[in-house]
Order: C-alpha cells, then structure tokens, then sequence
RNA sequence: GGCCUGGUGGCGGAGUGGUGACGCAGCGGACUGCAAAUCCGCGCACCCGAGUUCGAUUCUCGGCCAGGCCUCCA
C-alpha cells in the first residue's frame, strides 16, 4: 500500500515517491514568534508531524529532513520590542522557546531544521541579487521587487489568472511597481526598526524571500513536500515558488504541495471551564496535551475544524477509551511491534486520521473480547499504530492520574487500599464512606475482583 | 465579481452506486454489595430539485446555504 498524498498543485491525490528515498525533504511554514501560539497555529504543527512520523516510519529516521522556520523578522515583533524596550532577540527567543515548548507537549517532534530569518540573512539577501541579475526582481526607490511578467508560471499553484488579480478590488498600486501583482522582496526599515546591509540600501527582507531563501539553505531545489495552511497558498506559497525558481532557474520547486484547512472558534460553543482560551501555551496547562492533539486530528487534515469545548471533552474521553483498554491488559504481552495494516491503509491514504482512529478503536475492542493470541496481537498492533501518530505511548495509569502529584497519588492509594479491606471485610458502609471521600477530591474508584484502580475525573477543573 | 472547498444521525466525523464506519451522548440488558468500567443489543442520517441507473447519500446538471483565498497580512 503506497503513501497517496493530496497535491494542491495537481489538486488530486497522488502516489508519493520521494525523489531519494534516502534523502526525503519536507518544509513547512512555521510560525512568527511575537505572541504564543494559538491553536489555530498548532494544526499545521500537529498534521504535518503526523507525515513526519510517517515517512521516518517508512524510510527511515535518518532519511526524513524536515526543515520548519522561524520568522523573527517582522513589524509585530518590532512593535512589541519597541513597547518593551528591548532587542527583537529578547522577544523572539522568549516566544521561540515557548512555541517549542507548548508543541512539545502537543507531541510534535523537533524537525530537523529549524532555520531563522536574522540567521539566514546572507542567503536572503544573496538570492535577491540572483533574481536581480536573472531580469526577475528589479529595484525601486529603496525597494527591490519581484517581478511577476518575469515568470509565466505565476499564479499557476493558486490558480489566480494575472487578469483576475489586477481585476481585484484589492490591489495595491504603488508608484514603483512595474506591475501591480509585483511583490516586495526588500524593502527599507521603519525608522527605530532593525536594519540589515544590503546593495539597494539598507532595510529588511519581505515577508516570502525568507522561506525560499531558507529552503536553498536547508534542504535545496526541488524538495519532495511542502506543506501549510490554505490561507497561505496565495500570496505566499505562489511567490515562494516564483522566486525559488526564478533565483536558481529551476525547474521543480516542490514535488508535493500540502495545504490543512482552516480551525475555526465556535461562537459560544467552548466550555465555561475552557473559557475562551485558544493560546495553545494556555491550552496545554488544562488539558493533557495528547487530548489536543487528538482534538486537532479527529477530522481530516483538509477539512475545515471547529474548534469547541465539547471537541476537547470528546477527545479526551476517546482517549480514556484506549488507555482504558490498555489498562485492563497490563498483564498481557505484546506479540507485535507494527501497525496493523488497517491503520496503515487508512493514514497512507492522505493521512486519513478519522479512519485510522476508527481501527484504534477496533484494535481496542479486539483487546477487550479477543482469545489470548487476539489480545497479544491486538495489543501490540495498538501500541504500535497509536504510536506511529503520536498516541498511547504514556502509562495507562498516567493517563488516569490525570497529573496528580506523588503527594496527591500516595494519599489516594492510602485511601483505596483502606477501601478494598474494608470490602473484603464486607464493611460496605466503610467502603461507602471512602468513596465519597475520594469522590469529594475529584478521584473515581473503579472495582475489580482483585483490588481497585482509580482516575482523576477532571484533569481540567 | 473571480477562484476554491464543503453541506452525513443529538454532537463530532469517515466512507460507499445496492446489508446505517467509528467516537461521544442517549436507551435496554448482562455483570456488579453500590458505582464505574467492560460486554451484548437499540436508534432506521446522508441540503433541495431534476437527470443517468434495475437501484444514488455516493455520478451529472441546476439551486440554496456555509466557509476560505483574491498582495506586503503567517
């Protein structure tokens, strides 16, 4: 079962073939770092470390390169640096730190690269040169633009004729533009902003060279995947791949052109006791971070997701589903390592999340009823399919402990192990008595013939 | 106005030209000192209209509705 990936360049699924199945390249926007994260900002993250984990499932650790930037150049982070009275550098690593953190905790795994603005900035300004002499980018009053007459594939990933976007309605016509559809490559610094040198003065690069310049750097033309969100196929993406090519006189900038589609907030839908956070950095103090995740990767990639209260909950309790299995077979051995075909099937068909989760959910109920064989094999083929995305790799009795502290958890099982002599000795109403109290600290006793078990209700209240 | 997505049960959300995925919630039963979990079972969803077809939620056309993008903003 080969890997079908949906192409928005193509605009169909396509059969993925790395160019070098030893050398798998991907590149992904990531994010501008003056504020923390929304949760909006961590679906990309989230869906493209799903493919991430994919292909290093299937070609390897050391064969995937996964290169993701880091903007730290831009006029939101100057504002804020000018307010606080301090260097971008204060601003950006405070929020580069945290954005990693916060994704982190949402499971994503470090790409290999994580290549930034103010440190690319030669490439940047060495590639602009190239455009330049190549007749693509011209300078105008300390500005150099890209020139889009210069390169008859413009538009071409976005479908957006020439025609239509000089037609629109929001078209900025500034007095040295050659074309109205021409776009800033280098443009002079705010007064009081950062500068860098460069031949046509000195000022910052635009908001598009940065990625073309960074995907020279880190990985090199063409690369097997881009990936983002739709919102930035035009103007982004479309001017990353003008230049890109244009610069080097390319042929192919990126083999596979990914897109997730948009997470939208629910008006009134979120929990009171979610309130309206949607900062992934606050997000991840309430709810387990794993339950984020699933949250995110319960509709498919494409789709537009609503984000609410009640998906967080839901998520959540799905996850209880799975470790609750997990937990009832914690004497059972694994008899296999690998994903079961199923799930295989169904992520390798464009990372299809909801059906994969489907087949955890089976997997599951296959631990629950099967012989001994089925469990051993339904059990592994668990662990190995959920982890291949990131799920299912805590302790069940973690999961369950809701983050309690070792104070917390030596109290409860004081109390349990009371309450299960006390049934023995079929004192009910001292068992009685026990659960009330647990259930006044937020802890559910579970019974079983041979002891109790226990979890914390509600990690978020 | 242009381009592009999508409209599936109480909610979330896959999928398919012809036996109602899956999860959450709900209902009935088993189990249980109680409870939870688990197990067994239940609900008869596919925006509207026309067309193609033996048969359409699934294909075609039209309509309605929702969302996204249409340049210096990630």
């Amino acid at each position: 079962m080969p890997l079908t990936l949906y192409d928005t360049m193509a605009r169909e699924k396509r059969a993925f073939a790395p160019r070098d199945p030893k050398r798998v390249t991907m590149y992904v926007c990531g994010p501008t770092v003056y504020n923390y994260a929304h949760i909006g900002n961590a679906r990309p993250v989230v869906v493209f470390d799903v493919l991430f984990r994919v292909l290093r499932y299937l070609y390897g650790d050391d064969a995937v390169l996964y290169a993701a930037n880091v903007t730290d150049v831009d006029d939101k982070i100057n504002a804020k640096a000018q307010a606080e009275g301090v260097p971008i550098a204060t601003i950006t690593d405070r929020y580069l730190a945290a954005y990693n953190n916060d994704m982190a905790q949402l499971g994503a795994l470090r790409p290999t690269f994580q290549p930034k603005a103010t440190e690319t900035m030669d490439g940047i300004i060495a590639m602009i040169g190239r455009l330049v002499e190549n007749r693509a980018a011209y300078a105008a009053e300390g500005h150099v633009l890209f020139n889009t007459q210069a390169f008859a594939d413009y538009g071409r990933l976005s479908r957006h004729p020439m025609d239509d976007m000089i037609a629109g309605a929001r078209v900025d016509i500034a007095p040295y533009k050659q074309h109205p559809a021409d776009f800033v490559l280098w443009k002079p610094s705010k007064p009081g902003d950062p500068v860098w040198d460069s031949p046509w003065g000195q000022g910052r690069p635009g908001w598009h060279i940065e990625c073309s310049a960074m995907i020279e750097e880190a990985l090199g033309l063409p690369i097997d995947i881009h990936g983002g969100g739709v919102d930035l196929i035009f103007p982004h993406h479309e001017n990353e791949m003008a230049q890109g090519l244009c610069a080097d006189h390319a042929e192919e900038y990126a083999r596979f052109w990914m897109h997730n589609g948009f997470l939208n907030f629910g008006d009134e839908k979120m929990s009171k006791s979610l309130g309206n956070v949607v900062l992934a950095h606050d997000l991840v103090k309430q709810v387990p971070g794993e339950a984020l995740r699933w949250a995110l990767l319960v509709g498919h990639y494409r789709a537009p997701l609503e984000w609410t209260g009640d998906l967080i909950e839901q998520s959540r309790k799905s996850l209880d589903r799975l470790y609750g299995a997990l937990r009832r077979a914690q004497d059972v051995t694994s008899s296999t390592s690998e994903p079961s075909r199923k799930f295989l099937a169904a992520i390798e068909d464009d990372l299809n999340t909801p059906q994969a989760m489907a087949e955890l959910f089976a997997l599951a109920s296959e631990l629950e009823t099967g012989d001994a064989a089925v469990r051993a094999r339904a059990k592994g083929e668990l662990l190995a399919s959920g982890g291949l995305i990131g799920f299912l790799q805590a302790h069940p009795d973690v999961w369950f402990q809701g983050g309690a502290d070792e104070d917390l958890k030596a109290r409860i099982d004081a109390l349990i192990v009371e309450r299960v002599t006390a049934r023995r000795e079929k004192d009910f109403a001292r068992a009685d008595a026990i659960r009330a109290e647990l259930t006044a600290m937020n802890v559910e006793v579970m019974d079983n013939p041979t002891g109790a078990t226990w979890r914390i209700k509600d990690p978020a209240s």
